[in-house]
DNA sequence: TGTACATCAGTGAACGCGCGTTCACTGATGTAC
DNA sequence: TGTACATCAGTGAACGCGCGTTCACTGATGTAC
């Protein structure tokens, strides 16, 4: 075991996610990330400063990934809904922290700038299928819920189904009735 | 002070509520419960066994309330939906315990009841509304997405608007279209 | 009405544990000359 | 090419803390006679 790591900080943000996964972002211990990094339990302190620093770069990088993703459909509303289920479940851990209310510092401007670029992506998207903001939220609620569920196991795809299949069917049931 | 309490199983469930509220299911501590409830740190234990038993006397409750809520709608699919966004709104700290994975006894017999219960009156309204599997997913999706992003504190509702308009509006966005 | 006794509710001390954070340190790397 | 030195990455011991759980206990209540 060589005393110096390679990359340390990337290994660490993995291993926290793993973490994360399995115990939520509240049950997150820094020794514990350290301990599975094979590392010091010092290690973690020194390159995020605290815990909350861990988790708010956690969150900083699943904003970006989900940016990048929403952005990669342009202006395609539909397809954005499917891409932020697709984030979702693809990426539980991310997803879960982005969520975590109260640990993460909300104003680390690497965070905001990430959190930004995933908001004006989505009201790109939503503004141009629809300028009816409730035709928005309802999208939005829709694929944040088909989310949620498949993430706490209520929900499965069916046999032939995978999860963009499901959230294809699924956001086609959004119209424009009252 | 006196030494017994009158209700003070009741009294440690509302308390655990209110701490639920603040740190989520997973940073519940039976000696602040105890300490907020003005007990000695040992008294949860002797009502509820351990933490984990706390938490499921918590989550049947939770299914048993929403399962009332649904209830009351009849086979009213859409009415069962604003339901669904007035409990989880209304009820946060049960809403969140019913969705905690692994910090609860699933098996617990009143927990298990309670959630059958709930389950049998979604699909009731749901199949009274459309046959078609995809339109009940997609209408529970739908509100709890948007009970999550109203918890989340992600949307609020207008100014002259409530939670159940809010709600009603966005329901009303579910059509048959694909 | 009074007394004895069983039962139940809640207490408080004690245990061992994992945690976050601090801090002086040591090993490795790169750069200046 | 070699040497001195600054910088950075990671270590390991130590601290104080809050936690869950256990256990013998005591105070209060109700019931039998």
């Amino acid at each position: 075991m060589p005393y110096h790591h390679g990359d340390l900080r990337r290994a660490l943000l993995d291993t926290a996610l793993d973490a994360v996964a399995e115990h939520g972002p509240a049950g997150l211990s820094l020794r514990d990330v350290a301990r599975r990094a094979g590392v010091s339990h010092a290690a973690p302190a020194h390159h995020f400063g605290d815990k909350t620093g861990l988790l708010t770069a956690l969150s900083a990088e699943g904003w970006a990934l989900l940016a990048e993703a929403l952005e990669a459909r342009g202006t395609d509303f539909r397809g954005q809904g499917v891409a932020y289920v697709l984030f979702a479940t693809g990426h539980p851990a991310h997803f879960a922290v982005m969520r975590a209310p109260g640990l993460v510092r909300d104003e680390d401007p690497a965070l905001a700038v990430a959190r930004d670029r995933a908001g004006a992506a989505l009201r790109a998207g939503a503004g141009a299928a629809d300028p009816d903001p409730t035709t928005a939220l309802a999208g939005w609620a829709l694929v944040h819920g088909l989310s949620a569920l498949l993430l706490e196991g209520s929900v499965r795809p069916g046999p032939d189904q995978d999860v963009a299949a499901l959230a294809e069917a699924v956001t086609g049931r959004l119209g424009h009735r009252s």
